[in-house]
DNA sequence: AATCCCTACAACCGCCCTTAC
DNA sequence: CGTAAGGGCGGTTGTAGGGAT
């Protein structure tokens, strides 16, 4: 049995907030407080709205402390930053920024900071030539079980490429959608299985209509740390000594 | 002028966590 | 201890507005 939803959905109103609601909530709010319990809240305050549309009403876009729009260079500092350090945790990296959502945070990271992240010449520029198919080694993968396994790893692997941004002349990112298509003599097994990897097509999706592709490699620091990274967490790499590029795999 | 496309962001959805009973 | 309800969060969708064609 599922759990109960918290409204009815066919009757409570939807979509956008019109200015007298606003009135209502915020004045509701500021002379009783929540009374913390948003799902009566609507019924006491005369609103025929979800509880949790209210929430997030006010935590989001009414709360007086609130700061809209104009990110700061420094901001964008804050945010990537962090977000190399936690992935998408965007309440704690709300956290950090004075007056804003982490609501704030996500929209524009997705919107703004991930394509400035990732341009098609940044991207290009971090890409080295292939390698000759003999130089490079054999990865033993796992395949991860499901889609947050995926989306764990691939933040991990953009931390790992946003640290490593030392080693080439540009920031390196590696973008969080990414979907590895197995081409030329790159093989996926079952579980366990290893794998002999000579190329590998990446497809870049960055969230908007634009996608690249390209044949994308990790240099072997980068790969020791992924697998220091990932290792226990159902990927694993074996860098023979003295090759010089390997490819990431999951 | 009309239509299409893109961007930004508000809002919703669904799942997980916490807490009260 | 188990269960149900509310809160919190990340991911996704919807849509308004502006620019391009």
């Amino acid at each position: 049995m599922g759990r109960a939803p918290c409204c009815d959905k066919a009757t409570v109103k939807r979509g956008p907030w019109s200015p007298e609601e606003d009135a209502v909530l915020r004045s509701h709010i500021e002379e009783y407080g929540t009374g913390g319990n948003w799902i009566t809240l609507p019924k006491k305050a005369g609103l025929n709205r979800c509880g949790k549309s209210c929430r997030l009403r006010w935590l989001n876009y009414l709360r007086p402390d609130i700061k809209h729009g104009g990110f700061t260079e420094e901001e964008d500092n804050i945010i990537c930053s962090l977000y190399r350090k936690l992935g998408s945790r965007w309440s704690v990296i709300a956290s950090h920024l004075r007056g804003r959502t982490d609501n704030d945070v996500k929209n524009y990271w997705n919107t703004k900071l991930k394509k400035k992240l990732m341009t098609p010449a940044i991207i290009t520029s971090i890409i080295p030539s292939p390698t000759p198919a003999s130089l490079l080694p054999t990865v033993r993968a796992e395949p991860y079980n499901n889609r947050s396994d995926i989306s764990r790893s691939v933040d991990s692997i953009f931390a790992l490429t946003q640290d490593s941004h030392k080693f080439y002349s540009e920031p390196s990112p590696l973008p969080r959608e990414c979907r590895a298509q197995e081409t030329g003599q790159l093989h996926r097994h079952s579980r366990s299985e290893e794998v002999s990897a000579t190329s590998s097509t990446f497809t870049v999706d960055d969230g908007s209509s634009n996608s690249y592709a390209n044949d994308l490699f990790l240099s072997e620091l980068d790969l020791r740390y992924l697998t220091d990274l990932l290792g226990d967490d159902g990927c694993q790499a074996e860098v023979p000594q003295g090759l010089h590029r390997s490819i990431a795999y999951w």
